[in-house]
DNA sequence: GAAGTCAGGTCAAGAAACTTGATGTGATCC
DNA sequence: GGATCACATCAAGTTTCTTGACCTGACTTC
């Protein structure tokens, strides 16, 4: 006799997971999408839609007339945990071309529309560079957004993380060029070649190393029940929103949701939070930088010293 | 003798990839991680990495010392195809708290961070009924963000379609309350409560149902090498951008990108491109706006009449 | 520098998982 | 009212995967 928790094994659970997805995103599913998507007879996909109904009865039932399994009303996904997001995710990239529809387990599109500018797509081969020279402490020579081939396209970095803020990655990094820790665009990366050990340490980059509590609160100027759905949609408590976040990333924070705006130039609409130790958080950023520069000053004459 | 093109299964191919997923992502794998993401004997990884080295050569050396596959110099993925996207998608959803780390391939997390407010979760159940009723033309009573309690939080509204832009999800649909079509905040529904049959017709939302191109510019007050970049970064032709967007969420594009300041009161910086139609979009959105309204205000009285 | 350990390779036998083929059922279509 | 379609079920056969046994090479320990 089978218990309740028995342990299924990873095709099987693939599959399971399916007729979740299915049920939910299509309300219903045939075995012949079954055998279709994971290349298997339409009678294993029977067996394996008994098993779904023994571990979640109430979720399915076969409806003749429609010829197909349907949702229930009281349907509730038995295996694909609590996280449509990345569903949600899969469609969004659908719509930008990142990926092919036929890679994911939708069958019909839902109507949506995604509202985004073009970005350039990663490519895979500077990706993985870039994460080796993380990874391996090392420093990279970079092709650097050619443009229309003005100044120098080749320059030399030192990459010790990425970022993402607001739809785009970049590449924290030291920059020989200028002896100062930096963000590259990492979608400007046109090519990565030569690489060669790093003697920089990144624990001196303080912008990044260093985090600071962003002091987030509704717009004082929007009316007060815009205020209250602001703060809710944010989860603050108190009218509050206390975010930790590091020095060098809070730039582009600031910068996405209009934080950065001294309060009162921009229409209360457009900056629907502003951030209450603005001038702190500025100023820490700052000093952070010099005490980077600095230090990596002194590393480098050190260097020359000896 | 088997082919290069040879039939995978299914479940063999996913294991392919995942050979594919470590080498590029970590550089190295075992067999034991096979063993355990699959739950295959390390035998078969075997047999799974023999197929591996037959059909990408170049791609994987054992290395006897750090006793692990390792990627060589000249990897290609040959089973991940080029979408690197989504898995950077993952690691985003991972840091956002949506996804389990351990529900990925991702071994060790790469050093990475995300500067991003924290967004409300969508619930399954809520994105269920709404995509019932876009499929199905129904409508349905939402409570909407509750707040703290002022005016209804109980409205209904016809749904027919989700977008997506700067980081929120909206469900455009009909609202009896006010008899026109709007947007929702998805995340903002709480609860789905009661639906029927909904007798408006999605093709009046004029607003939906438009395109139209938004011509894009970098910015003139930009210095000039600027602008070559920001033209660059947008995959530019002749430094404009055409880009057809639905009147309804060119709203939000322009919201996100700053597109709809007047220019010259944002710095440069702020607003690094500029709409060139703006009044024609702003006036298009409006009309379309009015000429919905007014639709929907005759089958109303027509209905009474009736 | 010999012994222990660890990760992998290979082989053969046996157990699962899955397929193939056959037969039957209820609902829809023409 | 017969053809069709999608599914259910059963038995036999095949493929895939596991189990258990034994071997290799490299590093670690004492």
């Amino acid at each position: 006799m089978e218990n309740e928790g028995e342990r299924l094994r990873w095709g099987v659970r693939r599959r399971l997971e399916f007729i979740d997805f299915r049920l939910f995103w299509e309300g219903r599913f045939n075995r012949s999408d079954m055998a279709s998507t994971f290349g298997i007879s339409p009678q294993q996909a029977s067996v394996d839609v008994g098993q779904y109904e023994r571990m979640a009865p109430d979720n399915v039932v076969y409806d003749r007339a429609a010829k197909a399994y349907k949702r229930t009303d009281d349907f509730m996904p038995a295996f694909l945990g609590e996280a449509v997001e990345p569903h949600l995710q899969q469609l969004v990239a659908i719509e930008h071309g990142w990926l092919q529809a036929e890679d994911t387990w939708f069958k019909a599109m839902p109507s949506i529309d995604v509202a985004a500018l073009r970005r350039r797509p990663t490519d895979p081969v500077v990706l993985l560079r870039v994460l080796d020279a993380v990874r391996n402490r090392l420093e990279i020579d970079i092709d650097y957004g050619s443009l229309t081939g003005t100044d120098q396209p080749s320059r030399t970095i030192a990459p010790h993380a990425l970022s993402y803020s607001a739809g785009r990655w970049y590449v924290r990094c030291w920059a020989r060029a200028h002896n100062d820790f930096r963000d590259y665009n990492l979608n400007r990366i046109v090519a990565v070649a030569d690489s060669r050990r790093s003697s920089i340490d990144p624990g001196l980059d303080f912008e990044w190393m260093h985090q600071m509590n962003l002091v987030i609160v509704p717009n004082p100027d929007l009316p007060e029940h815009r205020q209250a759905t602001v703060a809710w949609e944010h989860g603050m408590t108190d009218r509050r929103l206390t975010l930790p976040c590091r020095l060098s990333l809070s730039f582009y924070l600031m910068s996405e949701h209009n934080l950065d705006e001294a309060p009162g130039v921009l229409k209360p609409e457009k900056q629907q939070i502003v951030l209450e130790n603005r001038e702190e958080v500025i100023q820490a950023r700052q000093l952070a930088r010099k005490m980077s520069d600095e230090a990596l000053a002194r590393a480098q004459e050190a260097n020359v010293v000896q």
